[in-house]
DNA sequence: AATGAATGAGAATTCATTCAT
DNA sequence: TATGAATGAATTCTCATTCAT
């Protein structure tokens, strides 16, 4: 149980299910909505979901596999400017965008304080694409060296607080603290003697 | 209502709930358990707080007070060698003893969702005792000057993350990532011509 | 949990468990039915019963109890003129009147096939105090003498088929079943020389 | 619908159905996990089966028509030297063997405590067919006079009942039962002046 | 203030059954 | 006849919360 026969109904049953958390908080989430609203019967969803959480984390993950896509595409370009500075503006255009999903995604991380080790497969596949491609630069000596694994959890520690805090304002005007992102990776990242920007 | 009558009682009542959040996980914990470790009726936990949320959101709020402590003990040393450094170790080892609180503070995050603008006292606490001291050493150029309450948020940000990550990953072993602050921020917090330790 | 605080709910509950057993069986029977019909709340059920089958059990061990009580009485007359017809009789009558009990006697006994050794209290207590004042007679030489225990669980067995039967057939006329009872104990248990009514 | 098409299947799936039954009780089984086990699809089982109930009851009849069909062999061998107490043995070692059929009889009596008169054919069948033979025996003047159908349902429930206390204390030792009911019919059954055996 | 029995809303989940293929 | 994905009804039981004492 729980396997994907119907990829399509799959997509379905996520959108509906961001819909219906977004609309009404985890707790306030009836299973039954969710199903109602992918137009399938509730028994449906457990043919592809194991529980609610299990809906949480897959919504959970596949925001994170979104983020590192667009990341990626950013740090791929030939020929930004300023990619570093680029990656973390549009890291927090994305999470605040779907500040909704960051929420989640503390709410998982709390759901599942219990399980030992259970990390979604999103936060490593996050990680690792950051660290690669900062080591790459680093290489390249277009930022200074630092351990790039640490570099990529650095960043996405300081991005998605900078995000929460947003939300906790409720303003979502973060523009003073991506201002201080940069001035602040500016300074750490920039090569001995060039100048540089980041 | 839920307000404390006897100070002795609601820390017991806080000590109770945090053991049983921790052996039990949030929804597995009940109300009734809590009471009976405390050794009081179920009924009194209502005196003292107002709903199972409400224990969460106080145990989360004296963490980050105590957290505000910690770091304010370090950083008001006037002969601490390299203040920031040891500021950031004070906060991961704290962090780090104090897993549990931090994921209940995802869970009161990710629980809260949709309540407008509610954040906890002590993020605020946290944040500006935080950036009061870090204005002061940049006043007395001691560090490279930022917007203070932006960089307190984004250590913030780092250190909760890096502590996450030791969770995640169960080994707890952060080292890398220490280190990896430490370095970032010599670089981004140094001042001009001088060599300095931060 | 279970336990009873109120024997007067108690009473109240089981009599409500039976009436609506009565109505729309065990699995037609909504436990918040029968708290309605005891005038309580739904939860409250579960103060004094663990599930609806301890509803079933409670029913059926009381019945058994009464059942004791009612063979017991009519065996412990001095005067009776055929004390072991009259026995019969008056189980005969006791379970044609408590179907509804019988049948949650079978129910109990198929749903709890997996448990391995769980026979109700009533059981035991029905047999023993039929045993103990059957090996009485034996010993003044009322009646033949057998196994006192074996012979008091051939009686039931008889009587509870024969009840069954009666519920089976619908009609519930068994007197063709209980003239044969009579007749076959007549034989079975009359001592040696003498001429006696059993 | 729910008729037998390929008799083989039929079998499967019964036998399946007791497996299952016997492994996980009547409410724990699957319909889907017998299915399984017979080596078909979940819809396939309501071809030959119309509901979950119906397999109990075929499970049950079944048991029935062979128990009589056991018990008919023995009392149909004309070189038998004590008939009837081979026949109670037969029926006590089948049932002690078939323990849970015997379950799931009381079962299915319990579960259609509603239903206003739907015996199964089994239960006709098995007290016709012993009513015949112990009426044949009553004409030659082998056992005692009585009503044949009520003695064999007397029978019946003797036997039964000390089969379920076999169960229901787990050892199933019912030596001292069986001893007990071939004392009884020995007296109930012989016939006048003659010295016979049953 | 403290108690703890009583409340009762509440929804996730299951699984017997169906039916389009 | 067989399949098995989809259905969706249906309800037990839990447990946070209340309130009479």
């Amino acid at each position: 149980m729980a396997r994907a026969i119907d990829p399509q109904k799959r997509e379905d049953l996520l959108r509906a299910a961001r819909a219906v958390f977004a609309e009404h908080g985890f707790v306030g989430a009836r299973m039954a909505d969710i199903a109602a609203r992918a137009g399938v019967a509730t028994g449906t969803v457990y043919l592809y979901f194991e529980s609610k959480e299990a809906l949480v984390a897959a919504l959970v993950d596949d925001m994170l596999l979104r983020l590192t896509d667009a990341l990626c595409a950013v740090l791929d370009q030939p020929t930004a400017v300023a990619p570093i500075s680029e990656t973390v503006h549009t890291a927090l255009v994305f999470l605040a965008a779907e500040g909704d999903l960051l929420r989640l995604q503390w709410l998982d991380l709390g759901l599942n304080a219990l399980a030992p080790y259970h990390p979604l497969p999103g936060y490593r596949q996050l990680l690792q694409e950051l660290a690669t491609r900062l080591a790459a630069r680093m290489a390249r000596k277009q930022i200074r060296r630092y351990d790039p694994a640490a570099l990529a959890a650095l960043l996405i520690g300081m991005v998605q607080w900078v995000a929460e805090i947003g939300l906790l304002r409720g303003d979502g005007d973060i523009g003073k603290y991506e201002a201080t992102i940069l001035q602040l990776l500016e300074q750490a990242l920039r090569t001995g003697g060039e100048v540089t920007s980041v």
